[in-house]
DNA sequence: ACCGAAGATTTGATCGTTCAAACTTTCGGC
DNA sequence: GCCGAAAGTTTGAACGATCAAATCTTCGGT
C-alpha cells in the first residue's frame, strides 16, 4: 500500500512550509490568497488529508461522540434509535465529527465505557440515551466533568434546568394532545388512551397531553378520563389483550369507544390487530414514535422528528456552528441548556377514516400525511 | 479538568523507564515478573490508560472499523442491521476493536465516505453490509487493497472464492428447507412460497430452499411448485395484498394452501395481517429475518444468527485469535475467506399448531422456542 | 529613503506512544 | 571467577500534525 500523503509533501510540492499548508486546511484567511491556492493545488494532487489520529494527539480533541448502542429492547421502538442514530450520522457529518459506537451489557458496563473512551481519549463527548429516574450515567459525566448530551429530561428530578445537565427531548405530551384534538375534529367522541403504568416520566407525560385535550375540548371529569384510561406493559402482546378484554366485556359495563390514543406504537399495533380481528377494521387508533412498523402497516402515528433532536443535539454540544466541543459546564445564560422538540403528526389510514376505503383494494403508494404543526 | 497520566508518569512512579511500561502493556512476557508487577501497581494507582490517538499515530493502526448505518430502507427489515452492528460491537470490544459509524446517502457518497475514512486513516477496515449485484463498493475496496468483509455474498459473479474479496453470510437456502420441514412434520401439504420477484440473489436463495424441501418431501414437480409460488415486492403491503387477492379467489381456479413461508418477515406480516382479518387466526406462517416485530406478533421466524455472522466478520478481518485487522489479500489457503453461517428456526404461536389456543387468552410470557440445528 | 506595524511565512518544540538499537544485568558452563 | 549468550531495561528517534514564537515581507506615513 503507497504510503499516504503528509503535510510535508504538500509543503515540498507547493514550495512552502509545513505550517503554510496546516493553516490554508485550519485558518485559511491569513494565508495570501496566491499562497494558498498553490497550497490547494498540490493538496489536490496528492489527494492529501490530514492524518486523523496526528490531529487528534496534538490538539488533544477526539473529534468523535460517543454512543452505545442498546440491544433491541422491545420489538419495535427500539429502532427508533436507529433513526436518532442515522440523523446524529449526518449532523456529525457536518460538523466535522465522527461518531464511535459501543455496546454494553448493563449500565455499570455502560460507565465502564465511559471511563475507557474517556481515559483513553477516544471521545469528546458522549450521548445518552433511554435515559430514566435518577440515571447514575449523567451523574458520572456530570461528577467526571465529561461533556455529554441526554436524549431524554432528567425526569423526577428538579434539575430539569441545572447548567450541567445538558438534554433534548421530545415534547410527548404535545403529541398526543396533538393526536388527540386530530380525532376530536374528526367528529370522535369516546377517545381512549392506553398507556403505561404511572410512574414513568415518558409515560405520563404522554397521558397527560391527552387528558388535556380531552378536558379542553369536552370538559371531561376524572370520573370520565378514568373510564378511558388503560394501562399496560409496554409491547404488542399487552396492548392487544387490554383490547381484546375491553372487547370481550362487550357493551356491560364499559361504555364503548370511539377511538384509542397509544403511548407507542407497540402499543398501538397490538390494539390494532384486537380491533381488526373483532371486525373493525376502521376503528381510529394512533400510535406513538413513528417506527417503520408503524410506517408498514399503515398505523397513525406520532414523529418524534429525530433530525431536529439530532440538530438540538450537537447545538448543546458545540454550539450553534461551532466545529468543536464546549467544555462541560460552559455554555451562556442566554442559551439555553436544552432543546424541547414538539413531534408532528402523521396521518395514515389508521385514523384516516376517508382513506379507510383504499385499505383493502390497490396499492396507492405510501399515503403518508404530515399535518403541518 | 486534571491533565490524564502518560506512560511517563506510570514510569517515574514505577522507577522504570517509558519503554518498560509500554512493555508491560503490549508485550509483558519479556518483562521480568517482579518489574511487571511493581509498574502494574503503578498502573492501577494512577488509573492509567494509553492515549488512543496517540498509539495509533505510532503503530500506523487505528483499531477501528468502519460501518455505514444504512437508513431505514423497508420498515421491518432494517432493523435487522441494528442486531448485527449490536453483535459486532461485542466482538470488537473482545478485540480491543473500535466501531465507527458513518451515513451516507447513497452508494457514491459511501465510497466518498471509506475514500475519506482511508485517507485519514481513522479506520483499518470496512464492513460492507446491504451488498448487491456487481456491487461498485466492493471493486473500489479491492483496488484500493483496503481491508474488507462483505455481509451478503458476492451474488451473480464468479468471485465467490476470489481470496481477495471476504465476505459473511446467511444460507437463506438452508432456513427455508429448514421452516419447510418443520411445517412438513407437522404434516402440512400444500406449503407456499411467498417471496421477491426473481433476480435477486438472497431471494432467489430463498426459495430454492423451499423448493427442495418441497421435492424432497413429496417429489413435487414444476406446475405443483409454480402453483405455490408466489412473487411480489418487499414490504408489509405488498404481501398483504398478494394474500388477499389469493383468499378473495376463493375456493375457484387456485387450490387451497396450508400453510406458507415467506422470504421476509414483512412479507409475513402481511400475509398474517390478511389471513386473520379473513378469520384464519391459525394458518401457519414463516417469516425470515426473525425481526423484533416478528418477535412482537409471535410471528415463526427464521433467524439468522447475527451473533455467529459477527464473529465470522472478525475472524476473517482478524484470524481466529488476532488483535490486529490482517492486511488486503493475506490469509492463508487452509482457511476459507468466507463463512456461511447456518440460521435457526424460532417457532412461535403463528405456525406451532399446540399453542395456537393460547393465543387469544392470558399472556403466558414469551413462549418462544428455538429448534437445535 | 527610512521606520514601524501589520501581514505572511517559517522554525523549533510538542502531543503520547512505540520502534530500533544500545546498553546493562543475569546466569549457565568451564 | 571469567566469558558469552540470553534476558531485561533504557535511550533516542519517529509517527504526522499543530502551537508558539521567531523571522521575513509588505506597505503606508513622514
Amino acid at each position: 500500500m503507497a504510503q499516504l500523503p503528509t503535510v510535508d509533501d504538500v509543503a515540498q510540492r507547493a514550495g512552502v512550509s509545513r505550517q503554510t499548508v496546516s493553516n490554508v486546511l485550519n485558518s485559511p484567511e491569513i494565508v495570501r490568497e496566491a499562497t494558498r491556492l498553490r497550497v490547494e493545488a498540490a493538496i489536490a494532487e496528492l489527494g492529501y488529508r490530514p492524518h486523523a489520529s496526528a490531529r487528534r494527539l496534538r490538539t488533544q480533541q477526539s473529534s468523535t461522540i460517543g454512543v452505545r448502542l442498546n440491544p433491541v429492547l422491545n420489538g419495535i421502538s427500539g429502532s427508533i434509535l436507529d433513526l436518532y442514530l442515522h440523523a446524529l450520522g449526518e449532523r456529525a457529518d457536518e460538523r466535522g465529527m465522527r461518531i464511535m459506537l459501543f455496546t454494553a451489557h448493563d449500565i455499570d458496563d455502560e460507565i465502564r465505557h465511559y471511563q475507557e473512551l474517556r481515559d483513553g481519549a477516544d471521545v469528546d463527548a458522549i450521548v445518552v440515551t433511554a435515559t430514566f429516574y435518577d440515571d447514575p450515567r449523567i451523574e458520572w459525566l456530570a461528577a467526571h466533568r465529561m461533556p455529554f448530551v441526554a436524549f431524554g429530561r432528567p425526569w423526577g428530578r428538579a434539575d430539569l434546568d441545572d447548567p450541567d445537565r445538558l438534554w433534548v427531548d421530545v415534547d410527548g405530551r404535545a403529541g398526543t394532545r396533538k393526536a388527540t384534538e386530530h380525532l376530536v375534529k374528526r367528529g370522535l367522541r369516546r377517545i381512549g388512551f392506553l398507556g403505561w403504568p404511572l410512574g414513568s416520566g415518558t409515560g405520563d407525560d404522554r397521558r397527560a397531553g391527552w387528558k388535556e385535550a380531552m378536558v379542553a375540548a369536552f370538559g371531561s371529569g376524572e370520573a370520565e378520563l378514568a373510564e378511558l384510561s388503560m394501562e399496560t406493559d409496554e409491547g404488542v402482546r399487552p396492548g392487544r389483550v387490554v383490547i381484546e378484554e375491553l372487547l370481550a366485556r362487550g357493551d356491560a359495563a364499559a361504555a364503548p369507544l370511539d377511538a384509542l390514543v397509544c403511548a407507542s406504537d407497540s402499543l398501538a399495533l397490538g390494539a390494532m390487530m384486537a380491533v381488526r380481528e373483532a371486525g373493525l377494521p376502521h376503528f381510529p387508533i394512533f400510535g406513538f414514535d413513528n417506527t417503520p412498523t408503524a410506517q408498514a402497516v399503515g398505523l397513525s402515528s406520532v414523529d418524534q422528528r429525530l433530525g431536529d433532536v439530532a440538530a438540538g443535539t450537537f447545538e448543546l454540544l458545540m454550539g450553534a456552528t461551532g466545529r468543536r466541543v464546549l467544555p462541560h459546564g460552559s455554555g451562556s445564560d442566554d442559551d439555553p441548556r436544552h432543546r424541547l422538540i414538539t413531534p408532528q403528526l402523521v396521518v395514515r389510514r389508521s385514523s384516516h377514516l376517508e382513506l379507510v376505503e383504499e385499505a383493502g383494494g390497490t396499492v396507492p403508494g405510501n399515503h403518508d400525511r404530515k399535518e403541518t404543526s
